[in-house]
DNA sequence: CCCTTATATTTCAAGTTTAAAATTTCAGGC
DNA sequence: GCCTGAAATTTTAAACTTGAAATATAAGGG
């Protein structure tokens, strides 16, 4: 048997394959069927998900990424009106960020087919795999605050 | 119960949360203690497995990147004298890669620690963990080729 | 030998990403 | 009110990444 640190290492070469295999999967759908690419997609999630609108930091702490990257897509979402900037009327530094209608409606289409691709990339895993993966995965993060 | 599809989505989000988190405290550790970048380290360790020498092509396969991003990161690591570049003497479109003697010395600091942070991030599994991961991972990898 | 097709690599433009610096604004203590 | 430090955002430079185009070479059929 490999000692534990060689048989994380091999688990975690996994995963990122995994994972990267699935995001190459992902935005070759979302470049051929929609136009579109991954950060794109990512950053109207969350402003779906967060449909009140978003600050700036908020949006790149919830996607994991620095303030400087999400100013920049924000930016060109904004050039193609599908995402809109609004001032705070309390704190004249914080800027809100929302889905414009036209962003709103694009994004449903997207959505949609996007959780096709899910089921296409991963439908193979059981209901118990899921429940166990999720369970691991939850542990998981617990690694990065220690 | 919500349906497949959400709980899928759900997961493979989990997923995508777990594995950035890691990458970002991998890419810190290496920048702060190391000076260095994850891409690269990705290209040394890829090297480093296949002591005698890669082509390009293969290298960007084992790495699931593009060919042009192969390229440019064998570019940098070349002007830094840690790899080098051979023409096959049978195939003259053909170009090894390698790890020098100066990158191999760097290589192997730079895998010891990075062994240790991953202990760090993902110790507190178990085996059994460690086998129903591996075990589900492998399933997921089946996905893509559908 | 020539032509076509395929393969290996690089180049290129555009977009993404990071970390650090700069800017603006806020909040609290004095 | 003023200062200091913190917070929100943008800007910047450099690196990374992609997909497509360009280049060079190989391989095989006629």
């Amino acid at each position: 048997m490999l000692p534990q640190s060689k048989r994380l290492l091999k688990m975690w070469i996994r995963l990122l394959r995994v994972t990267r295999a699935s995001e190459s999967h992902l935005r070759e759908f979302l470049r051929v069927n929609h136009d579109t690419t991954l950060p794109r997609f990512d950053v109207m999630a969350a402003l779906y998900r967060r449909r009140e609108g978003v600050t700036m930091s908020d949006l790149s702490r919830m996607l994991l990424v620095s303030n400087g990257n999400a100013t920049a897509v924000v930016d060109r979402l904004e050039k193609d009106g599908l995402v809109r900037r609004t001032q705070s009327t309390t704190d004249r530094r914080t800027i809100f960020v929302a889905l414009t209608e036209a962003g709103l409606q694009q994004f449903e289409v997207l959505a949609a087919e996007h959780e096709r691709e899910i089921i296409t990339l991963f439908g193979g895993l059981s209901d118990t795999d899921l429940d166990t993966l999720t369970d691991i995965l939850k542990r998981m993060g617990k690694g990065e605050r220690a």
